[in-house]
DNA sequence: ACTCCTTTGTCCTGTGAGTGGAAAAAGTAG
DNA sequence: CTACTTTTTCCACTCACAGGACAAAGGAGT
């Protein structure tokens, strides 16, 4: 099949395209409840859509006590391709239009190999899905990296964790190499995104979702868009100050909340408590893997471990503390945890609960539920995938 | 006169006036310039907007090199109201359609008083502003309240240092009592819309605006518009944790940054340092006048005491630390510092933009700039003018 | 099977918004 | 006084859209 290359033609149509992605197939009857066009007008934006082929006829509808309507839903043969870039691993998904993951690969990988050999890796995952029969090609796609980028041109700016990405054109070289639209992002906004169009964050507006995974960091959506910053650095809590005079960090100052809760940190933690013997459930851990990293804590801790608890509670006071600052100034409605901490559970949620609460004033807490994510690692292509679903359902 | 009663029909007349507002007398031609409509099309809508009173003709502008045009302004009868309701006084302006302030007011007062007992005086105020010549009435006016808002109904939340206030209906009672079109907000987000109508932050999309009264706040504007939060208490940071086991504050917790500077915690400050003879300079001041007050350690400042100047750098650095956990998450383009505070200068400056870009990552202060605001107590006023404008020049 | 009612889809016309060209009006520069 | 600009008005034409009329298709009751 050709891949698709249409786009709306205007405001009404992008605003239909977004129905069907995100309520599904759809009759033209239910469309026009939804939209506030005239009947006549619906009718001639659906026949146009039909016409550019990124939505199709689907047989008719249930009858609603009168005559059965005709149902119309996005190309089912439409495919966005969802990458979530970590710091040790990528996440490669294929969607349909709908952004229902068709196939999902996870794969280990150092960011700090470079752009181009995490790219050939990427590459080979697409080819492989595409090899599996999921996709014919790709309609676009929406890539997450692990740090700040220069949102409208697609390119990571001065990332901490990523040398040798700086001023790599990302957008520019994959649209290239996949020979579709692509879109590049934060990966916590994309983790945002993603909970905000398949997870808890599906009815809120103004929200902020913090990822602790390799280090911390914070999508924040105000007015159901992700805001990004002047210069692309918004949501970087990572390097605010959680201990005054506390550890050295990477960035150069000291007391980061970063040096002293992420998914690093809580690894650099863990053998610590081993090596002193502190804990003998961690000590056989490191004994068996020769090394130990959050993954490690968690079972730990679930296996009732009191050094790994304690681990865990500490840091999530820790994070608690910053949140509590963050949801008295930016005053959410919800926040949401994830990241590939989120295995730690209720142990840091509980943590991370009891100081939000405490530390904000009533009215800011009074509704504010803190959850943790839903989609767990799916949430980044998820997310990917709709960042470019927007782009692409948007008036060109 | 009668006033005016009149709206703008559709968004372009809306975005005429507005223009007309921000710039001040126009000829059609460089409206036509800015707007991007037709000559004809714009000719109707001019010709509505003078049916309606809201604009009138205003002699010929100079020649571009050809014919000359003829000028459209606002009217010049429009008045509005601004209301600037501080702890510990008001402010009460005149302004004209240009949000030009012609006349301004300000009183000592106490809001603890109750909405009853202010609303008197603020009427009082603005009758003597009428009376000076200044209006024949108001066509909007704008109240800022030193407290979070319910923005849409105009009615305070909770707020901490007005009991009484909490529920009052502002919008509805001060609509009955001026018999014009009222808007309430919180009066740092006022500061922020002044300063960014006039002041400072004229040209950047978002920013932070820190107002160190009383109290500490913090108006929030992303994309040009004031955040307001899921409950109307975005931007409350002075109940944020500057110092880990801290003094106590009158919220129940320890250590927030309004309990270890602000007006009021710097006024307790300087006594204790005066009744401890650690400076002569407040202790004389403290002697002379029965008590001291933030002005008294500016002025001790501004005289070189060192008591003064350590109080100010400490509560700067305090300050300063908070703000810059807020520019890593925000990344504004600009932090605005304002209030009552101001008086201290480029002491207090010095200390947070140390902190600040010693606290944040380069991304996000590498173009920062930190300044004091420019409009000083109007900040407010013309904040609350802007406010009711804008809601007064949008589509009916 | 038939009637009556509801819902859906199509057609068509009227209306009003808006564009763009032409020409008149009012200047400036030489 | 002439040539060239800019501003303003006027007018005809296009286009989007609403809304009514009507046909098509189905359900429910008799």
């Amino acid at each position: 099949m050709r891949r698709m290359t249409a786009r709306p033609a205007n405001a009404h149509q992008a605003r239909l395209l977004r129905l069907l992605r995100d309520g599904g197939p759809n009759s033209r009857a239910q469309l026009g409840d939804q939209v506030d066009l005239s009947r006549s007008k619906l009718a001639v934006e659906v026949d146009r859509l039909l016409e550019t082929d990124l939505v199709v006829a689907d047989g008719l509808a249930a009858s609603r006590g009168g005559r059965r309507s005709h149902n119309i839903r996005l190309n089912p043969h439409l495919r966005f391709l969802g990458v979530d870039i970590g710091a040790t691993s990528v996440d490669v998904a294929v969607t349909n239009a709908e952004l229902e993951i068709l196939g999902h690969i996870n794969q280990p990988m150092d960011v700090r190999e470079g752009p181009v050999a995490v790219f050939e890796q990427v590459l080979a995952m697409a080819a492989k899905l595409k090899a599996s029969g999921l996709a014919e090609g790709f309609d676009g796609a929406g890539i997450g990296v692990p740090g700040p980028v220069r949102f409208p041109e697609g390119i990571p700016v001065a990332p901490p964790i990523m040398p040798g990405w700086d001023g790599f054109p990302v957008r520019e070289a994959l649209s290239q190499d996949l020979g579709c639209p692509v879109m590049v992002d934060n990966d916590v906004n994309l983790m945002a995104m993603g909970e905000q169009h398949a997870g808890v964050a599906r009815t809120v507006a103004d929200f902020l979702c913090v990822k602790i995974g390799t280090g911390i960091g914070c999508g924040i959506v105000v007015g159901g868009e992700v805001y990004r910053g002047t210069t692309g650095s918004a949501g970087d809590i990572g390097h605010i100050q959680a201990v005054p005079d506390g550890r050295p960090c990477a960035c150069g100052n000291r007391g980061c909340l970063e040096a002293h809760f992420s998914g690093a940190a809580l690894a650099r933690d863990a053998m610590e408590a081993a090596e002193q013997r502190l804990s003998a459930e961690l000590a056989g851990r490191l004994e068996a893997n020769g090394t130990l990293s959050a993954v490690d804590v968690a079972a730990a801790a679930a296996a009732g471990d009191a050094t790994a608890l304690d681990l865990i509670r500490e840091g999530g006071n820790r994070t608690g503390q910053v949140i509590a600052g963050l949801v008295s100034f930016f005053n959410p409605g919800l926040v949401v945890i994830g990241g590939g901490v989120t295995g730690l559970g209720h142990t840091l949620l509980a943590a991370i609960r009891t100081q939000v609460y405490r530390g904000s004033l009533p009215l800011a807490t009074g509704n504010l539920p803190i959850v943790l994510g839903e989609l767990g690692p799916t949430a980044g292509v998820i997310g990917a995938a709709r960042l470019i679903s927007d782009h692409l359902f948007s008036p060109a």
